[in-house]
DNA sequence: TTTTTAATTCGTATGTTTGCGACATACTAA
DNA sequence: TTAGTATGTCGCAAACATACGAATTAAAAA
């Protein structure tokens, strides 16, 4: 039942996944903090969030499996990193329905 | 417990709350087919999606909650209408956000 | 080797979203 | 008035999301 997603276009199910992964301010952080590269260590992020660590380290799994940021080990710490071309790819997407939605409306039904 | 928004930034919190609108391919899909003005009422709407007309309605109250659309009575049909106003405050949050987080990525870490 | 430290996974509790049949409402037409 | 039609609401069930303490893993330091 839930996630009734068949018989909807393939890039508007992409789209809305995409949608998902940013609908929670947690993960917006966590792209934020990465792109402006204030901090890449996991601990550092879970820091800076009113949330435990546990449940950073729950959203940073998501972002991760979603390909959007990639983890890498060093020493003690992990150091997270934006997967800037798949960022490229969510925003082109965004952008694509903005770009059609904002033109030629013409409401007047 | 759940959606411990507090403790985010109100800018953030917002943006998650417009994500989460777009986080399902039916209310994207009927943000679309208001802006191309394919269609208005909210029949034939249901009709396009392959969800139920219960579904559908539910999604369509989702996006009147949050001002994103408007519906207007026309005797026995109604006749919904994007709020082109808040469509564009929307994509400017979107915007502002991969703004951001596209300039000046230096990932190194 | 033992201890400490950082990060993650596990288990669990709870809240939220989605989907739909059935019912209710309200307007139209006969 | 009665029947028909278009919408919307209710109530339930199932799936999913969020949050966190506790246990686990793995590397560094003592």
């Amino acid at each position: 039942m839930y996630a009734k997603t068949i018989g909807f276009d393939t890039d508007l199910q992409a789209l809305a996944v995409a949608a998902k992964l940013l609908a929670h301010p947690a993960r917006i952080a966590i792209i934020k903090l990465l792109a402006e590269k204030k901090t890449c260590i996991s601990g550092d992020i879970a820091n800076e969030l009113p949330l435990s660590r546990a449940t950073v380290c729950q959203h940073l799994q998501e972002l991760k499996n979603a390909d959007l940021i990639q983890g890498e080990v060093s020493g003690l710490n992990v150091n997270y990193c934006l997967n800037v071309e798949k960022w490229q790819s969510v925003k082109a997407q965004f952008d694509s329905l903005f770009d059609i939605t904002t033109k030629n409306i013409n409401c007047n039904c």
